[in-house]
Formats: C-alpha cells, structure tokens, sequence
RNA sequence: GUGGAAUUAGCUCAGUUGGUCAGAGUGCCAGGUUGUGGCCCUGGAGGUCGUGGGUUCAAGUCCCAUAUUCCACCCCA
C-alpha cells in the first residue's frame, strides 16, 4: 500500500503555512501599492498554449510537461509556468482594450515533471507579475524595483541581480549565426550537449559548465556586442534606471534562459543557500509572445519567483517571517463549568479574540501544561467559585503575574493587552 | 534522462564481524498537586527496521529489484 504524497509533492504544516502567508500577503500588498491587479487562471490549460507559448525548444515543452487527454479527448496539461497562462487570459479577455498598460500578479501552483532536489518540486508555488503594453525600459526596471522592495521588506540581502540582453529576434539571428562561425571549428572537441545546442540553440553553448567548452566559450562573441542599436539602446537604458534607483546589479553575459518567448532584458536574482538551483526568481521581456498566442502586437515583461526556494533563501539568511502572535486567551474549566467556559469563549471568540478551550475533558493541572505549550498570553480558571462571584483571576503566563477581571469586562481587558504589546 | 548516497519510533539518530538489536534522546499521553503552567521525578503508548523477493539453521545487518528523498549533471522557480 502506497499512501505517500506523489514523488515531488509536499505536505505544508501549520507553521510552514503561516509563513507563507505572511510571505504572501507582503507580496500581494506591494503589488497592489505598484499598481498591479492579481490574475488566477485555470490550473490546467490546453496543451497547445504552452507548446507555443513556452516554445518547442525548451525542457518545459519537451520533457516536463503533465499532459494527459482529459474524457472528450481534449490534450490538457497542468500549468508549468505562469506567463503563458497569463497572456492567453490576456487575449481571450480582450485586456488589449484595457488602459495600457496592463499590470497584472498572480499566486499560482506550478508542475513540472523533474527530478527532485533541493529547491526543486514537481508541485511548486510561484508569485509573479507581468506589465503588458509597455516597450519601455521603464517597465523593466519598475519590475525589478518592486522586487527590490519585496526583498527589503523581507529583510533578505545577499541575492544577486544578474541581467542581461538576448536581443531581438533580428539581431539574434545575425548573433546566432556568429556564434555558430565561431564554434564550428571546435565542435569536435565540444561536449555532446554542445553540438546538440548548436543546432538548436546556440546561445546555450555560452553557459555550458564543462571546463573544455567554457574554455572555448571565453573567445566566443559576446551577447552585448552582437546587440542591434534598438536592442543596445534599450539595455543600457534599463542599466541606468536601476541605477537611478539604487539596484545594484551585475550585467551576466552569460545568462541565457531556457524559455523561448524572452526577447531583450533577461534577468535572476541568484543566491547560494537555495542548492545548485541558484535561481529565486527569473524573468525578462516577451515581446513577441501576446501575438504568438493570437493577439495583436503588443510586448510584455515580467518575472516568477519560487515560493519554496524563497522559504530556503530567507531561513539560509535567518529571517524568517514572524508570524502574527495576537495576545491570546486560556480558559480552563471543570466538567461542572465546562459549558459555561465553551460560551464564553464563543462570546470572546466572536468579539475578535484568540481564545482557546478544552474539549478533552483534561485535569485542570493539564490544561494549565496545555496552555503552557500553546503559547497563549493569558490564562483563567473558570470554575463554580468565579461563575457564582463572576469574576475571575487573569494570569499572564509570562511573568505569572494575576489580576482580578469581572467576566464582563473580560474582552475590555484583552483589548486593552492588545494596545499595550 | 545520466551518475552517486541515504531510508530504523511523530522528529533527530545509535545498532560493532549476520545469532536477546528492536534501542537512545526528543516529542506525545498520564500520574506526582481530585483548583493552577514552565523545572524536576515516575509510568505509558508508538516501529512487521521504506517495500518486495532471495541467500542462510538464523537478516535491521549480505544479494537483487523497486519506491522515496538527498547530492552531482541537465534545466528551471
């Protein structure tokens, strides 16, 4: 009997969620501070809008995708990434009518059919935001910003920007063409995924981790120089807006992607603590991608970023989100009192308090070690004595500390803690 | 998809050359105070040693397969 999660999934307890939460709602506030509307898209799509908005050549389309033909024989495929879903709902809802540009977050689970490690799930949380409308280096760079802030907030600060330009499908061919007169005199002596690559994606051979191809690669033309005048013009101007905004970053020549709708800036935040994954987050510009599934000719830019590796990023660098600890309430009863201590909890509890009871039926001297180890702030003991006198000791476990409290001046009493913490 | 390591109680792990090896710590439950937490003391529950085969008089221990996780490639969040 197999009842173990899924190879690759994973199950998140109270304490993970909480943070995540946290992590969440931080993300969310920002985006909505830039000015971007969350987006929730199908968990599944047909097929064929990441077959072509992801693109053939990539590992996503050819080897990672969930795809299973669903009872009216329809191929579907669970989401691998969130940009392509995102763009269909942008043309199939006519966003092009919307005022430009477009700003768009989103909170999504991803799946991908891969070998696990470290940082890496089949079943995984990505945040992310996408800006369409806009060619402008401006939208790159407010992109990158809000991730400067959201890192802020979090209080992360060894991740690394890495960026650099890919160019447009017009100078990447001339590039592509360079790099492959460059490399066929060596191909012989280049790994086999190297020739594979210079087939189909020469840009990759820039990035190979063999020491015999990196030796080779070292002469090879670089990205930079190779970039058309639009191109080179729209890259440093994305250079000095972050420098406007005080984003240190670090130009990455060889910082390719694997996904096939980037055109021009592409870009990772990289930290060691997340494994040989190294990447938090990734994205770029897609400016061919929103007419690539059906809609007109309009460029896009945006960005992911892993949940799961983010949790490793910020536990690495020890600065894990508190989670929100309201003041909160024991109250302990006898079987004698045990329904007068369920009401008034509920009457607490629904004035707004943190109030917790219980309903095992333990001895008081239990109940006293229970609310030790839920971490409540106070305790009371609610027996036939305080309900006859209707007034109660509060005991703040902290320090021990009691004082008396008439029962209906108890939520008075836990409003004012709060304003004191 | 390729190569390597690991898998024993809820968690972290001991277990020597196959023969009282099924254990420790921690956590959990109860009692020590039938009306008062933390520390301390006592007791208890939990594992067919990942799963399935095989070798053997005998396997947690050796062999094979398989699953899962981790690491290195590959790639991505």
């Amino acid at each position: 009997m197999n009842l173990r999660a899924p190879k690759g999934t994973r199950d998140v307890l109270p304490e993970e969620a909480a943070m995540r939460r946290k992590l969440e709602s931080i993300f969310a506030d920002i985006c909505g501070r830039y000015g971007f509307g969350e987006i929730r898209t199908p968990t599944f799509e047909h097929t064929e809008v990441f077959v072509r908005g992801v693109g053939g050549s990539s590992d996503i389309v050819r080897k990672e995708m969930y795809t299973f033909l669903d009872k009216g024989d329809r191929s579907i495929t669970l989401r691998p990434e969130g940009t392509a879903a995102v763009v269909r709902a942008f043309v199939e809802q006519g966003m092009a009518s919307w005022p430009s540009p477009v700003k768009l977050w989103y909170n999504m689970n991803m799946f991908r059919y891969e070998r696990m490690q470290k940082g890496r799930y089949r079943e995984h949380n990505q945040i992310g935001c996408e800006i369409f409308g806009s060619e402008s280096p401006m939208a790159d760079a407010e992109l990158i910003g809000l991730l400067d802030t959201f890192f802020r907030e979090l209080g992360i600060k060894e991740t690394e920007l890495h960026i650099n330009s890919i160019g447009c499908p017009i100078c990447r061919v001339d590039y592509e063409k360079a790099l492959r007169d460059y490399f066929r005199p060596y191909l012989d002596e280049m790994c086999d995924d190297c020739t594979e690559r210079f087939e189909k994606n020469p840009l990759r051979m820039l990035d190979c981790k063999v020491i015999k191809c990196q030796e080779i690669a070292v002469e090879a033309p670089a990205p930079l120089d190779a970039l058309c005048d639009d191109c080179r013009d729209h890259f440093d101007a994305v250079t000095s807006y972050l420098e406007a905004l005080d984003i240190p970053y670090c130009v990455n020549l060889r910082l390719v992607r694997g996904l096939d709708y980037y055109t021009r800036t592409v870009f990772e935040f990289v930290s060691p603590n997340v494994g040989t994954q190294g990447s938090i987050c990734g994205g770029g510009r897609y400016d061919g991608l929103i007419a690539e599934l059906g809609g007109a000719d309009i460029p896009g830019v945006g960005f992911a970023l892993g949940i799961e590796r983010l949790l490793l990023e910020l536990e690495a660098q020890g600065v894990l989100p508190d989670t929100d600890n309201p003041p909160s309430l024991y109250i302990a009863s006898f079987e004698s009192t045990a329904a007068e201590a369920l009401k008034l909890a509920q009457t607490l509890i629904r004035q707004g308090f943190s109030v917790a009871t219980d309903v095992i039926g333990k001895s008081l001297r239990a109940q006293m070690k229970a609310a030790d180890k839920l971490g409540v702030t106070y305790i009371v003991v609610l027996g036939d004595f305080e309900l006859e006198q209707g007034i109660v000791n509060v005991r703040r476990l902290s320090d021990g500390e009691e004082q008396s409290c008439a029962l209906t001046e108890l939520g008075d009493f836990l409003e004012s803690a709060v304003g004191a913490d």
